[in-house]
DNA sequence: TTATACTCTACTAATTTGGTAGATTTATCA
DNA sequence: TGATAAATCTACCAAATTAGTAGAGTATAA
C-alpha cells in the first residue's frame, strides 16, 4: 500500500495539471476541491517543491504551479519523494541501497530473484504512467461509463 | 518495501523446501541457521499454520514441515499472509477491499487507474513465483558465478 | 515421567503515519 | 505605508505498525 500522503501528493498534481496554464492554485484550492486536509497539503506541496516538481509564489495571488509539464512527471518519481524507496527489499534500492544485515549473499539469497523481478515489473509501470496519464485515463474512464438511466 | 517478517517467512519456508522430505526442522533449526530471531520465527510460523502452508508435530522430533509441494507455494500467497493485501491502493485490494473515503467515483480517480496497472504487473509476477523457484534461481546464480580466484 | 518442542497470550520499545498548531516571512493592493 | 493574503518553518502529537521478548501452558515420544 502506498501512503495517504502519497495518495494526496498525486492527486494534488491532477489538480495542478487540470488548472489554467500559468494560473497559480493555491493550496485552500486544492485542498477544498480534492478533500485534502489543507495543513498537511502544505507540507506535501513543500516537498514536492524541494525536489524541483512544482514551484510556489508567495503573497496574494500566491499559488503553486507545476515546474515541467504533466506528462513529464511520472508517478515513480513522486512516490519516490513522497515515500522514500520503492523497492520491496532494501538490497534492491537503485536510490537507497544497503545490504540485508541478516542475509548472507545475494546471489544465494532465494527470495532477492523474485523481488528483483516484481521491482522491475512495478518501475516499468510507474515510470512509464505520468500525471497526464492518469488524467487521460480518468476522463476516459468517465466518458466511455455507461450513461446512468434518468428516471 | 516487504516487512522483515515476510522475508523471515519466505526464508523459513525455503529452509523447509530444502530439509528431507518427510523429515519435520524444527523452529530452532531453522532459526540458527537462517538467522531469524527464534521467538519470532515462532509466531510466524504459526501464521503459516493457521493458512495451511505448513504443518507442526509436537513433542521430541517434532517439528515443521511444508503442507504442499514448494512448487505450489506461491510468494504472493505468503505475502498476503504476513503482510496483508498486496494492492498499492485498498480499492484496488482482491482480499480486502475498501472505498477510498476522501475519493469522490474510482473511475474518475485519476491516480486508481495507473495502480491498477502497477497492481495488475505485482501480481503477474509474486502469483507465478514458487518457493521452489527462489530455490532454483538462487542454486542457478550461485553455480554461474565466476569462481572467486584463489591467491 | 520427564525432557523436548510446539502453542498461546501478553507485553514493549522504537518508528512511522497522518495529521495540528502557531509564529513568520513575503508579496500585493488600496 | 499598512492591511491582508498567501506560502514557509518549526514543533508537536496521538494512533498504528513493526520487530521483537517473556513466560506460562500443552502435547508427545522415548
Amino acid at each position: 500500500m502506498i501512503s495517504q500522503k502519497a495518495k494526496y501528493a498525486l492527486r494534488a498534481l491532477s489538480a495542478l495539471a487540470r488548472g489554467e496554464e500559468g494560473r497559480p492554485l493555491q493550496i485552500s484550492e486544492i485542498a477544498a476541491t480534492q478533500n485534502i486536509p489543507k495543513k498537511f497539503l502544505e507540507q506535501i506541496l513543500l516537498d514536492l517543491k524541494r525536489e524541483g516538481i512544482v514551484r510556489s509564489l508567495r503573497g496574494k495571488q500566491g499559488g503553486y504551479l507545476l515546474l515541467r509539464p504533466a506528462a513529464e512527471i511520472t508517478f515513480g518519481e513522486v512516490l519516490r519523494i513522497i515515500d522514500g524507496p520503492l523497492a520491496p527489499l532494501p538490497c534492491l534500492s537503485i536510490t537507497a541501497y544497503r545490504r540485508c544485515d541478516d542475509c548472507d549473499g545475494e546471489l544465494s539469497c532465494e527470495i532477492r530473484h523474485v523481488f528483483h523481478r516484481v521491482a522491475e515489473a512495478e518501475r516499468a509501470v510507474l515510470f512509464s504512467a505520468t500525471i497526464a496519464d492518469g488524467i487521460h485515463l480518468a476522463d476516459r474512464a468517465v466518458a466511455e461509463a455507461p450513461e446512468p438511466v434518468d428516471g
